[in-house]
DNA sequence: AATGAATGAGGATTCATTCAT
DNA sequence: TATGAATGAATCCTCATTCAT
């Protein structure tokens, strides 16, 4: 389901159970505290969803989709696999910093578990995550750009992983640190662990690695 | 706290709670399911631990113990540092496939997010694990035997998100797959791109790549 | 707060928590109970009070309004003082008397030390009533219809205590004697005490006393 | 029951509840909250009183007692009965000065009132207080010493209720006060207004009064 | 005498959901 | 569409009491 799919009243139900979420954990997305942030009764959520387990689906949805929606922009770019990579990163990190509220998301994989159906949703929203970075990753290993020594598969489970780890970070920090410069960060650790050989990719720092030894 | 310092039945208690964690989630883990689990009255609970969030503490003790007992084994075995990363790997893989509980507690961070001691006290732990791996991989680092272009605490980050990741992945799938054997495929992808020179430390693989050129 | 401002729902259960009270107790003033008698669930009642402490906040505004009305009706009237603790006294008694769930809160002074908002709301209850007491009592001082030997404070404790005491022990006695009868004897003795000289205001009884002199 | 009755350890016991009741309140006179005081396990206490019912009996037996003793000693004392009100008053008070806690109990008419027996013997403590005082203020009309338009059985009553409500105020306001000096000027105020003629009781003053007019 | 563990009932409060209006 | 009131089950926790040791 698509996020054009809802009704205005059912996005901004979904926006303020994503803030709920951020701000307080997915413990206080109770419908009271729901109904209280979007302004109505707890009854009137039921005329939008016929359920709370429909508005966790829902946001599951929107995240997905907003998951896809930065990979769909990334293919568009047709830029060369490593830096489709690198933007990636960098989006995630950016969106995440601009909507905190989608971070928490992450975290709510617990609540998700209980039910069956929401857990299946989470866990193909993860799969396709991962399935994209998977293809770029092995675009880049037949141009040469990103090393073959390791499956691509292995490859992004790492990338990903270490995506989630700083987001979880930052989530339990408090927002205590700046996500988008912790996240270049990490990206150029990554970035030169998945290239193959410096040489080809980052001639410049070659030069100073030169200079440093 | 050590789990040394709880009483038996305290720990069957941890145990339990563990138990229900991992089989219906930290959303099942309430009085009632935990005493009906243990065999005796929620009241019954309370002589044993003064409030939920002690028990929750003591099951982050327990957790915290049982990571700090990996470390402290590979410490003791005075291996080299990627030997000694191999193992913290792999005994992590282990023991989460020896007690899956163990591996819910890391999905849990939501429920210990609302109260600020045990979000404090979670933090804490995975920090901890990020130290240790942290000083190991600079150990490997000043021997040669790690990557020095990338900062020590970097490739720590990347090492355990990426084995959190496959645990995450794991639980979600139902324990649908032997961690033990896609943690040592990780571990073998991990060590590739840790290393700085394929040739002093895999001498064989460096042969297959020559060939797979 | 004036019972003006509660709903026709809320003066209900407020009704019957005071029933309760004075029935068996305050000790018995349960949510459970409450809800029982107000024939809806438990949880119903918090649609109406945020907490049981709102609602026994509630209780003391009503006992305190219906202690200030007894004090409004009687400035109203313009009697002279004399007059006016007369029907301070005999008011109370006879509203006491049509209501004795209201004396009940007389007792559950206990109830309301443990939380410190109630017992200073219970306090002030008590202090206004010793206000509007003492007031009168200087009022009638100066009118020279008041003995002034003694100070108006203190004269409005002695008339304030005394009046408490009756109605506790009518109370303790489980409503065993009229409190009306008792309440107006009781006002006689008061009367002959705080009157200066008992020929200006009962030239009767002056004859029945230079008797027994 | 006397004191007397009552073994060490017993008394202990009361002690602590009373100290308990005095602090926190009757409703925080928990079986847990009285063995942690006395300093034992709950069922200690089991061994020393049959039920939580005995315990309270025995408190209120303890506060009989006490009211007694003062009561005793004034009768032995034999001075005039006017003298002898003036000591049942300023020893009441001493004596919750000492000890705030019996004041307590007074508060506690409303748990008593919950169980008969315990309700009963309240009611015979503040029974026997009131039937002294009336013994007294009738040999104080008899000698003419205390006013006789009023029956002794009123004037009883006045002379407990003005007491009474001081200790209650005294107490509610977190023994903000002293309450031996209000309990004086209280008596002054309960002399004043049950003496006959001041003439005849009192010469001292009446100079004083001479002289400050 | 005392402990330590347990019980069963009940405490206040919150939950998702329903339904008449 | 929305409200306001209600429900029934669940939440954590405390109570007085019992009993084997």
């Amino acid at each position: 389901m698509s996020p054009a799919d809802f009704t205005k009243r059912q996005l901004e139900i979904i926006d303020s159970a994503i803030e709920l979420i951020a701000e307080r954990g997915i413990q206080s997305l109770t419908i009271k505290n729901l109904a209280r942030r979007v302004g109505v009764t707890e009854g009137a959520l039921y005329r939008h969803f016929r359920s709370k387990q429909e508005i966790l689906l829902a946001i599951l949805a929107v995240f997905g989709h907003s998951n896809a929606e930065v990979f769909q922009r990334i293919r568009e770019q047709e830029a060369s696999p490593l830096k489709q990579l690198e933007r990636v990163f960098l989006d995630h990190f950016e969106q995440f910093e601009k909507k905190p509220a989608l971070a928490a998301v992450i975290f709510s994989e617990e609540i998700f578990q209980n039910d069956s159906l929401l857990a299946d949703t989470m866990i193909q929203v993860v799969q396709n995550s991962l399935d994209e970075v998977q293809k770029i990753v092995e675009a880049g290993q037949k141009l040469g750009e990103i090393r073959s020594d390791v499956p691509g598969e292995q490859l992004a489970l790492v990338l990903l992983g270490s995506l989630r780890f700083q987001v979880v970070r930052w989530h339990l920090s408090g927002y205590g640190f700046s996500l988008r410069t912790a996240g270049a960060r990490l990206w150029q650790t990554l970035r030169s662990m998945v290239v193959l050989d410096e040489a080809n990719t980052q001639p410049n720092e070659i030069g100073q690695k030169a200079l440093s030894l």
